[in-house]
DNA sequence: CTCTTCTGTAAGTTCAAACTAACATTTGAA
DNA sequence: TTCAAATGTTAGTTTGAACTTACAGAAGAG
C-alpha cells in the first residue's frame, strides 16, 4: 500500500492522472503534455502507475490507450480512513480475533 | 499536499505514525524503536512529518514529546476523495463559479 | 556555574529512483 | 514482404532523499 501511495506521490505521475481523469489518452499523447521529459520516461511512470492499479490499458491497434482507475484511488482513500479513525481500528481488530476463532 | 502525500509513503516516517497512533512519545523513545538507523535520521523524520501537520510537538523539560494530529490525515484522505469521486468534482466547479459571480 | 540528558542541526556520503539515448517489439498499411 | 507508426525495454547517468558522523543548543540536577 505504501508503494501505491508512493506512486501517486511523484508530482509528474499526479499530472498524468490529473490528465487522464477527464479523458482516456493513449500513451504517445500523453508524453507530448510533457515537453520537458522524454517519452520513455512518461513510459516508466506509465507502467507504475499501472502496476499499483491506478490506471487501466487497453490496445487498439499499434495504441495504448490509458484510462483511470478509480478502485486504486479508493484503496487508498480506504487505508487512510482505517488508519485515522480509530473507531474503524477497534472493528478491525474485532473482526480478526472473529477469524481467528474461526481458523482454530 | 503531494508533499504531505509523499511524507506519509516513507516505510520509516510511515512506522512512526504506526507507532505514535496508539500513544505519544519523545524524540529519544520513538529512535529506539529503529535500532537499525540512527537517532538523527529519526529526528529529520519527525520534522518532516511535523512540517507537514502529520504530528504535533510539544516540550516537557528536555524532552520534545510527539502526538498524531489525525486532521494531517483527514486532509489527504478528503483531497482523495475529491479527486476521485466526480460528483465532487461538478459540485466543486459549481461553487467556484459562484465564487466568480460573486467577486464579478 | 558545571555537568548531564535530550534533542536538533550541519556537512558530507550513499543509494534508489527518475531520467536520457539507443535499441527492440508489435501492429497495420502499401 | 517491407516500411512506418506507436510504444515498450535496456543500459547507463544524474539527481534527490535518506542516512551517518560530528557538532551545537537547551533545559534541569547538583
Amino acid at each position: 500500500m505504501l508503494e501505491k501511495i508512493q506512486a501517486i506521490s511523484d508530482p509528474t505521475r499526479f499530472a498524468i492522472l490529473e490528465l487522464l481523469r477527464d479523458q482516456e489518452m493513449p500513451a504517445g499523447k500523453i508524453a507530448t503534455h510533457f515537453p520537458s521529459i522524454s517519452r520513455p520516461a512518461v513510459s516508466q511512470h506509465l507502467r507504475i502507475l499501472k502496476h499499483n492499479n491506478l490506471l487501466w490499458e487497453r490496445r487498439e491497434g499499434t495504441k495504448r490507450i490509458y484510462r483511470l482507475r478509480p478502485k486504486g484511488f479508493y484503496d487508498i482513500y480506504q487505508f487512510l480512513e482505517e488508519f485515522w479513525d480509530p473507531r474503524l481500528q477497534k472493528l478491525k481488530a474485532v473482526a480478526e480475533k472473529e477469524e481467528e476463532r474461526k481458523r482454530a
